[in-house]
DNA sequence: CGCCTTTGACCTGCGC
DNA sequence: GCGCAGGTCAAAGGCG
């Protein structure tokens, strides 16, 4: 309905701020792809489902990112405190769920402290593969949702019609270079 | 019928 | 130890 992705006047270089290391992102070399010149591309993107891309900003908690991390049972051991790298990112969105590619079933929401929008936790339904993420809303700018992921996939994206893949390659074809 | 969301309870870590 | 906040579980119900 409304005006998704009328948001994004900002020239930044938001590829630059994406925040998969390349064994996470099936699709990293679109990414890589698009790295160098990705000042303005952003315009004309018109994919549904996954539209809303427009100002990305990486808040990443964990910088380096470590594939193999001891499996941290829930709750019970705690021989590590250090939980998998988590990966955050702001987007400007007016839907909670941005389709990654992924599919995601939702295990939980929490009321979070200073926030007025509950927090969302979902995990990766592909067998074997617990990859989590969060989705939260900011209060401040509510028209900013927060994405955090947690883990890596392990199998390749579960909707080959309409990935990242697919979307970040349209994403190229749209831009003016 | 299978998969998903909802939602309250439960668990854990942390600060006081 | 207590209370709070964040994170997870699991039963129940909804939906395609």
């Amino acid at each position: 309905m409304e005006n998704y992705q009328m948001f994004f006047p900002i020239s930044s270089s938001a590829a630059s701020a994406y925040p998969f290391p390349t064994n996470m992102a099936p699709s990293s070399q679109v990414f890589n792809n698009f790295h160098g010149n990705s000042s303005n591309g952003f315009l004309g993107l018109k994919t549904e489902s996954f539209i809303q891309k427009p100002e990305v900003k990486e808040i990443v908690q964990n910088g380096s990112f470590v594939g193999s991390e001891t499996e941290v049972k829930s709750g019970k051991k705690k021989e590590k405190k250090i939980r998998k790298p988590r990966y955050a990112f702001q987007t400007r969105s007016q839907v909670d769920i941005l389709d990654d590619g992924y599919r995601w079933r939702k295990y939980g929401q929490k009321a979070v402290k200073n926030n007025k929008f509950p927090r969302s936790y979902y995990r990766c339904t592909h067998q074997g593969c617990n990859v989590k993420k969060q989705v939260q809303r900011l209060t401040k700018d509510e028209s900013v949702v927060v994405t955090t992921y947690e883990g890596m996939h392990t199998h390749p994206i579960e909707k080959p019609s309409d990935n990242f893949e697919h979307i970040l390659s349209q994403m190229q074809i749209y831009t003016p270079f």
